[in-house]
DNA sequence: AATTTATATCGCAATATTACGATAGATAAA
DNA sequence: TTTATCTATCGTAATATTGCGATATAAATT
């Protein structure tokens, strides 16, 4: 096995599933932190910034890339990396109902 | 290699992301929207409900209980899964503050 | 054209995840 | 006490992820 069974759930349970996937790794939230945090886009400055190979970074923005968080635009000879807005904002929604269905304390656990 | 390497990353970053990674998978959504949705606690309904193995349910109970989002209490034979309010919290407003830090679109990409 | 600079991709090794049958443990019901 | 019910754990197979060196690609500079 080893392979999610993706058929059996929905639609949305599979998409907000591999948006969180696609954030859960500590390198993945420190680019995001720093494309946020600077206001401008940001292109290689990442590999002297986080401690990991050029490769594993490439990699990473790679499955930010493909799940739609971050988009990439060519400048030269560099690529310049910045948030997605649709997806950002989608994700966001679906993360602020998500939350906020919880309705506090039950009387059970 | 396949090993995270947790220590060149923030205690804030590493424990987003392993919250993060606890919630993304379909099953672990569903589990989390059904114990959302029920206003009391959750049992072994979710065998049911979901087209999962008993085995496999169990297991991601465990992970959601290890990273903490969720509590189980043993309840006569079955157990009793709830929200665990702290943790949920916190990774609300993790999330609440990352989302929101982001200023729009801008000018570059 | 040759060189430099920036990023992507390939291939690999180590490790992690997913799923499930089989089985164990623990409480409730008969 | 025996049986039924519910959940956890073990063991295992298939697959995915992480990280990196080596190499490829592509634009800019000399």
């Amino acid at each position: 096995m080893g392979l999610t069974k993706t058929e059996i759930f929905t639609e949305e349970q599979n998409q907000m599933a591999a948006l969180l996937k696609a954030m859960a790794h500590p390198a993945r939230i420190a680019i995001l932190q720093r494309i946020l945090k600077s206001n401008t886009c940001i292109c290689g400055d990442l590999v002297d910034e986080l401690g990991l190979a050029q490769a594993t970074i490439s990699q990473h923005l790679k499955e930010l890339k493909n799940a739609g968080i971050i988009q990439g635009t060519i400048e030269g000879v560099s690529v310049c990396y910045c948030i997605e807005p649709k997806t950002w904002k989608l994700l966001q929604n679906q993360l602020g109902n998500f939350f906020a269905s919880y309705k506090g304390e039950q009387n059970c656990c």
